[in-house]
DNA sequence: GGAACATATGGAATCGATTACATGATCAGG
DNA sequence: CCTGATCATGTAATCGATTCCATATGTTCC
């Protein structure tokens, strides 16, 4: 491999005036530069990145957790970051955890020993263990999807989201609401999710009614199976269902299908997460655009902010939301 | 930052020996790895991968060119990369194209900037210019989707699947075929599966009407477009539609329900690509599944073969698919 | 004509690791 | 007691860039 030493000797000149070349920067001669630029171009050298960030200080890439590289969410928010970071000439290096909070922490030091500039953490389960070992590390954090303690994060409005979606049943007429949700040790979906339900049925005086509360993991078979213990368990059923995602959603619309019950007719049912699937599911889904590409901006955005304006301070910022009326409400 | 010269002067000993323990290899005594251990551990020191990649010339680090980021098919193809690539200790820095051949080149010289140890090329229109660049690189490059002379390739048996799957709606009876294509600069999408299904169509001597033939651009509402195109272009209408991707299918099927022609009664539907929707789109679409997390992995392999084994010779792996029969054909 | 300054270039240290080589100690065997 | 392993450690070069500093040559202005 071509190093800046050999476009230095084949130019007849030393390596300072070929790096200056390279950076256009200091005084060198026309003539100097064109021939530098001649023998650069005709040994095809590349400057390696890897030697100038070992005396800059810094390689321009910033590592991404991912708890999981092959759901909807995460291909719209890594799209996102990329589309900001790559306008200020960042890489992304991914990191995928697979849903494992030690294989997390691993990362973290795995890209820590790479070190890149900065580490945008998607995150799903938020451990002190987690915590502790961000702040030992002196690199940028930002976080996506949960809130985590004296770093920068954007969150979605998991609350307010769950809430509106709860009320919007309930001002539709509906009474026996059914909820199919994820595990609270979730902060975000399973927690914060379920709690705006609750308080929003409390709010408008309906009950609730323990059998119609089920939980599930994530995909659509569970949200299948939590409907059946919903329409089994009880001898009254639920005129609505309210999943806290859209996979869990399309698997209880399969169920209730199945047994031949009308949606939206006998059964509303609506999601969270607006996924592709959704839009083309019938009856279609109503469901909430939680605007995952736009929360990647945002989260790359804090990140610039760190790196460029040495922004100290952590933020927080609460992303929006759209409700989307599809027919599988009335 | 802490660096190995801080061990190594804290622990007492030279940085050789602390380089030692962190390798562990050569001789190093008890009492000095013990301490030498002590210190690295309270000083919370990861050594820098930046530094070591320079002296041992090799960055432990594979580029993945994509064509675009946020698709089901690079989500589950940049999966089993990074499934196999993890196992061998190396990570992955993604390139997303955004579907430009020049950004295409760009990265490949910025990944060659970085020292990756290999490129993965997830390629959609193989163009002269990036094949000359690829050739001028001295990188491993591993190509996925399509084949590019001179580097290993991973390719999906477009023609056969393409062929098997109009063989299917032929034999079901049908003899009317639509097909819902997308540009021939695409070898693989466009052009391979159009000559295998102009060549099933000869081979079974049935007719192929060019208002049939219709174009699309993968998206569901290219692939709807396409379908009235078909629908109100010609006197008589297909009795089946074969569309080359799921999403163009989808589109159609939209179109076909709008105008309330039955599916499959009155016209059948197929796709390739077995995406999350095909299953839940109603009715379920009939598709051909390409494996594509096991194409990931295959890749990934390859790209292993040249850095570990150093095989020179470049290999073509040829992709099994599966036909998925669902409800959308009869 | 010399001080002040702009222009052009190179020498050498530096970033943080690895590694070839040298050196010194310890110990076993003849 | 000497020889040659084996063990333990350190010195210094090296990887490929950047950058501070020194030096040399023009150029300008009073």
């Amino acid at each position: 491999m071509v190093t800046i030493n050999d476009i230095a000797n084949l130019s007849g000149v030393s390596r300072t005036t070929v790096s200056r070349v390279l950076n256009n920067s200091g005084y060198v001669s026309e003539s100097a530069k064109r021939k530098v630029q001649e023998i650069i171009e005709s040994t095809g050298y590349v400057p390696s990145e890897q030697a100038k960030s070992l005396r800059t200080k810094q390689t321009k890439v910033i590592g991404v957790i991912l708890p999981k590289i092959s759901t909807e969410t995460a291909s719209r928010v890594v799209d996102g970051i990329d589309k900001k970071l790559s306008e200020h000439g960042y890489h992304i290096l991914l990191a995928n955890a697979n849903l494992n909070v030690e294989k997390e922490i691993e990362h973290l030091r795995l890209l820590q020993s790479r070190r890149v500039d900065g580490i945008i953490l998607v995150a799903t389960n938020i451990e002190t263990q987690l915590i502790k070992t961000i702040q030992e590390m002196n690199v940028p954090v930002v976080a996506l999807g949960q809130e985590v303690p004296g770093i920068s994060s954007v969150v979605y409005d998991d609350y307010h989201a769950a809430y509106d979606v709860t009320s919007l049943l309930i001002e539709k007429g509906h009474k026996r609401i059914g909820f199919i949700g994820v595990s609270e040790t979730d902060r975000a979906v399973g927690f914060e999710r379920k709690r705006a339900f609750l308080d929003a049925m409390k709010a408008y005086n309906l009950d609730v009614y323990s059998a119609w509360i089920q939980e599930g993991v994530f995909d659509i078979h569970s949200g299948g199976q939590a409907m059946k213990t919903i329409l089994e368990e009880s001898p009254q059923s639920p005129t609505a269902i309210f999943a806290v995602t859209d996979r869990l959603a399309i698997g209880a619309m399969q169920v209730i299908k199945e047994k031949n019950i009308d949606i939206p007719k006998q059964i509303s049912v609506v999601g969270i997460g607006a996924s592709d699937l959704s839009k083309y599911v019938s009856p279609s889904l109503t469901t909430v655009d939680y605007y995952n590409e736009k929360a990647g901006i945002e989260t790359a955005n804090l990140m610039i902010e760190q790196l460029v304006k040495k922004e100290e301070k952590p933020k927080k910022l609460l992303m929006s939301y759209g409700l989307i009326l599809r027919d599988s409400l009335s």
